[in-house]
DNA sequence: GAGAATACTTAGTCAGACTAAGTTAGTCTG
DNA sequence: CAGACTAACTTAGTCTGACTAAGTATTCTC
């Protein structure tokens, strides 16, 4: 009678604690913090708008205004101007900021990389399997 | 040539935004933040003391102070004391604390439960067989 | 061309993380 | 057993990062 569904969602939100305790373990003792190194991942395509990065990060606009002050205080990214609307705020990473983006990626697939390493083949094997399911039910609306 | 854990980890690292912009959206426009629930979880068992707390959700001692100030501001925990060390200060649920944990709870795992229903059966099998290697691959130190 | 909508910024508030320093209570040592 | 050290918290101060409300340009629409 138990709802396979609920059964999955029950197990996996007890794990989602671990999850998070474990992404802050990853993202201590970098030089750049997790949502820093988020909106240096949106830019590394090139220049992006205000809105577009608020959208993408989900969070208000003021606070991808205050985001990117400090970008741009620590000179990991420039603003600039739309030419075609003079409203539009653009943004893109400075060197730095991509030198940044590449060693903090870096870092956590080590890390991850050595977390995988540590489980036998058929953990790895079911993993591995599942990605596609996991793609599927993280990403979206 | 390639590691197959690397090429996991990869994978999973260009998720995990996927899973940090999921969690957002499931804590959004709850009555309690995702911390105050995971400190609420940790008090189902029973008084707990503050650094307990605090080394569970791997944050110092004055950042779990402040959230449990907090918390007994708005009645969900109480404050007691150790008979045996007056050192010690330990933390207690409320009933309406435990309420919220139960409600914000069950609100989590019936959004999860969703998510999973949108699944078809070979991804859904895929990820109840990665089950276990999920508790290895997050728990631990 | 006036009014509405859009794109940002500013100002103010709050949660939640840190370090450094203070207080009180227990422990250990000569 | 007194003095020093350690342990358990709290307080104070700073920072990131989230929000709303309100302000300023600029563009669009009728």
């Amino acid at each position: 009678m138990t709802d396979p569904n609920r059964e999955l969602a029950e197990h996996f939100s007890r794990n989602l604690r671990d999850v998070v305790l474990l992404l802050r373990r990853v993202s201590a003792d970098q030089p750049i913090t997790s949502q820093q190194l988020a909106v240096l991942g949106s830019l590394e395509g090139g220049a992006r708008r205000m809105t577009e990065l608020a959208e993408e990060h989900g969070v208000r606009l003021p606070t991808m205004t205050a985001q990117i002050n400090r970008l741009e205080r620590d000179g990991l990214v420039v603003r600039g101007r739309d030419a075609s609307d003079a409203r539009v705020v653009t943004v893109e990473p400075t060197t730095a900021g991509l030198e940044q983006l590449c060693a903090a990626r870096e870092q956590r697939i080590v890390f991850l990389t050595e977390r995988f390493a540590a489980l036998d083949d058929e953990q790895r094997a079911a993993l591995a399997a599942a990605l596609p399911a996991f793609d599927r039910l993280f990403a979206g609306p």
